[in-house]
Formats: structure tokens, C-alpha cells, sequence
DNA sequence: CACCGTAACGGCACTGCGTGCCACAAGCAA
DNA sequence: TTGCTTGTGGCACGCAGTGCCGTTACGGTG
């Protein structure tokens, strides 16, 4: 064991990456086979060949190292704020960056389904997966905030919008993975998310309120007008 | 203190309450004066004379004696929603479950404030707290879900409801607590919680989509008509 | 009054998480 | 070689949370 750890020692960027790789793999595994709360820090860090005070130089504790894209999911959004222009309409943008985080659940289906499982049934990762969506609520929020300056309620709209493209965004991922995850449902999954987003109470501009009325009009045709077509919309 | 400790044997329903005040109380002082992470459990215990074990006899752990009410106010919120007609239309219903978590922070400010300001500083009590109000949405969640049974997107729909609802009322409690808390501005953090209501994608009965065509233009009038005037409200 | 069942409490010990500290090994530069 | 940096492992510590058991007060029963 002297031996494995021996020859890692040089490599200081792709080594990391590599022991890191190791321990999310060795933690999945430990996970689903035992459960999370019989498997120790101990135990995912001897597997992974490691010593245990060097899991916690990975992973700041054990719930982090079931779900590590955390904070690039967060990172990746953030990335899509930034490059936007400042005028650019709310709510195509919104769109974009929430559906960037679907790309990190395509990444390995079966690895976030076993996550999903695994989260949906052990109680304190369920606070951990909330606390996390928090995470993402509040980034969207303070997105939008800043954009919204200005716009009465702004504040509270922000708040509003980003609890329900967040929420809608969940519901869509959780069904997913909960109606097996197949990779052919993964369209199904984007539109059935983009179906909630007309009706947000997003403006792209200091516009006031005249224009939300027609945005909200807007919404109700949209969701009036797919009423019984379901999968025909890729179509139009 | 075992002179208290041994008057206090007896008494089984009131001394137990009484108990749970002290170490509730001593919680709070400790938090406040020392900060969280600083205090242990063995300090809160001593503070409210009783041993280490008896305080994990009355709260999970040392996280629950901060917010000790949260179970009751999800239990209310039930039961509003269990004393309600099946017919009932959603949007009032809704609403009066969620201002019922109101109530409970009105009994004492002065916790309620110093209770988000510790909140919001520390990360561990920042993530419990997103938990907490997880567990609200889900519970709103659920009850729309099985009110809008049959309902196009009925699961989304509530889905998207029930987190606008928890995020507006949590906009509206936030902004009400960190603007100073005073006892006036409830019934205008009230108003500023109610006004989002209207745009929710809400369905009183399984209607069917033309319906939220009419609603949503009721909500886009509702947010033109008040465009100004702001406390005005209360006399319309 | 004496006896016993129950319930709450306190203390002890134990597992496990997370952290600080220190020694050691490997690579790199002078 | 010597010195510096970086990553690592081990050790020890504090603390959260739990299981277990002895103790103590109370209430009922004879």
C-alpha cells in the first residue's frame, strides 16, 4: 500500500485528479453496497488507497463525496451570467443557465441514478441535496436581483422566479431519474422543464408592469396552446 | 443543582415543557453571547442544569434547539390544508396556509431576530435552515400535487407553486426580520407577501387550461392596478 | 407504612466526524 | 549536496450523538 501511494507521490496535477477520481468511485461503491451511514471516512479512504486524514483533503466530509459537481454546476451558471449581455432578455437566459446543469447529470447516467436513489432514501443527504439546491436558489435569485433592479418588487420577483425555475428544473431532473433515465427522455425532461418558464414573472428590462401582462398573456397561449400535443413540439 | 434537578422529578407534562424552555432559553443566551460553533452541548446543558444525555433526550441534536418550532408550524400548515374542503379554490387556501407560519413568529420578535441573524452568519445553521424550508415546500408540494390530480403538468404545476409560495414567504419574512422587525410592518410584509400570489400557476378544480388564461390575466391587472400606490392597500 | 413498577435523569463508554499538528517522502532549484 | 515546496500518513484531540445501566422520585397497591 506504501508501494501505490509511493508512485502517486510525484505527480502533483494529475495525480489529485486521479486519488480524487478514485475516492468518488470507492465512496459510490461503498455506498451501494453497505449503505451511507455503515460506511465510514475510513473505510472509502482504505479502499481508495489512501490515508484517511487525505480524504479530508479532498472533500470537506462525507456527504461531499457523493456529489462533487456541486459547486461547478454553480460555477458553470454563474459562467453563463457573466457572459451575458446586461439587456440580454431574462428569460431565455435563465433557461440557458439552468439547463446547463443537465449536462452534468449526462455526464455518467448511471452514477446520478444511484445518486438519486441513494439521496431520496437516507435522511441526511436529503438535507444535504436541499441544502444544496438552496445553493443554486440563491445564486439564481442573486442574478436576478441584480438585474432587476429597479423594477418594483424586484426582490421579491427575483426570489419568486428563481425558487420556481429551480423547483421546475428538480422536478424534471427527479422525474428523470425516477422514470429510469433513459437517455431518449432526456428531451422529454428539457421540455417538460421549459413548459414552467413562460409563466415566471421575469422582465428583461425596466420595462414596468405593461409589459408583464403581455408576458403573462404570452404564457397562458403558450400553455393553452399545447394543450394535448405532448412530443410534437420539437416539430414547431 | 441536584437540589433542582430533584424538584423537578416529579412532574411529568409540566416539567418536561419547563425543561425544554430552560434548555431552549440557555440555547439562545449561549448562541448569541459565545456563537454557535463555540458552544457545546455540554455548555447549554449545564446552563439549563441538566445533564449532557437529557439534552439529546428533548432535541436531535444541537441544531434543533435553535429553531425548536419548526415541526409545529409544518404541523399547522396540515392542518389547514386537512381542514379544508376538497373543492376549496387553491389560491385563498394556499394562502392561508402559509401565513399561518406568521403567527409563529410573531409570538416572540426578539427571538425570531435574533434567530436570523444567527442564521445567516453561520454556514451550518444557513444549510438546517435551507433543510427546513425543504421540508416546507415539500409539504405544500404534496398537497397541491394531490389537488391538482388530472391537471396537464398537475405535478409540475405544484411543484413550481409550492416553492414561489415558500420563496415569497420567505422574501417577505427575511426582508420584514433584517429591516428591523417591528411589530407595524407585518401587515405591509403581508401585503408584500400576498402580492405575488396571483401569478401562480394554480388550478382551483381540475378546470382545465382556459382557466389560467383568465387568471393570469387577473394577476397581470393585480400587478398593474398597484403599480403605485404602495400602502394605500389597506383602505381599498 | 412497605413494596414494586414506571418514568425521567445522570453518568459512563463508545463510535465516528472533522481538525490541528508533526514527521516523512518526492520533486525541483541552486 | 542542501534547501524549499508540496502532498501524504499518522497521531491525538474535541465534540456530536447513541447505547447502556444505575439511581432517584413518583404513583399505585397491599
Amino acid at each position: 500500500m506504501s508501494d501505490a501511494a509511493g508512485t502517486r507521490r510525484g505527480r502533483s496535477a494529475e495525480g489529485r485528479a486521479e486519488v480524487r477520481r478514485e475516492l468518488v468511485a470507492a465512496a459510490a461503491g461503498l455506498f451501494a453496497d453497505h449503505g451511507y451511514d455503515e460506511t465510514t471516512v475510513d473505510d472509502i479512504a482504505t479502499a481508495a488507497g489512501v490515508g484517511r486524514r487525505t480524504f479530508f483533503r479532498y472533500f470537506r466530509g462525507k456527504e461531499d463525496a457523493l456529489s462533487p459537481d456541486h459547486e461547478l454546476g454553480l460555477a458553470r451558471i454563474a459562467e453563463v451570467f457573466a457572459g451575458a449581455h446586461p439587456t440580454e432578455p431574462l428569460l431565455p437566459l435563465v433557461l440557458r443557465a439552468a439547463e446547463t446543469v443537465f449536462d452534468l447529470y449526462l455526464d455518467d447516467v448511471e452514477v446520478a441514478r444511484s445518486r438519486f436513489r441513494l439521496v431520496r432514501d437516507v435522511p441526511a443527504l436529503r438535507d444535504r441535496e436541499a441544502a444544496s439546491v438552496h445553493h443554486y436558489r440563491r445564486l439564481f435569485t442573486r442574478e436576478l436581483t441584480a438585474r432587476l433592479a429597479g423594477v418594483p418588487d424586484g426582490e421579491l420577483r427575483a426570489a419568486v422566479s428563481a425558487a420556481a425555475i429551480v423547483a421546475a428544473h428538480n422536478q424534471a431532473l427527479r422525474r428523470w431519474l425516477a422514470d429510469g433515465g433513459r437517455l431518449a427522455d432526456v428531451d422529454a425532461c428539457r421540455g417538460h422543464f421549459r413548459r414552467v418558464a413562460p409563466m415566471l414573472p421575469l422582465e428583461p428590462d425596466d420595462a414596468g408592469l405593461e409589459d408583464v401582462t403581455r408576458r403573462l398573456e404570452r404564457a397562458a397561449n403558450a400553455l393553452e396552446g399545447r394543450q394535448d400535443g405532448r412530443s410534437e413540439r420539437r416539430t414547431g
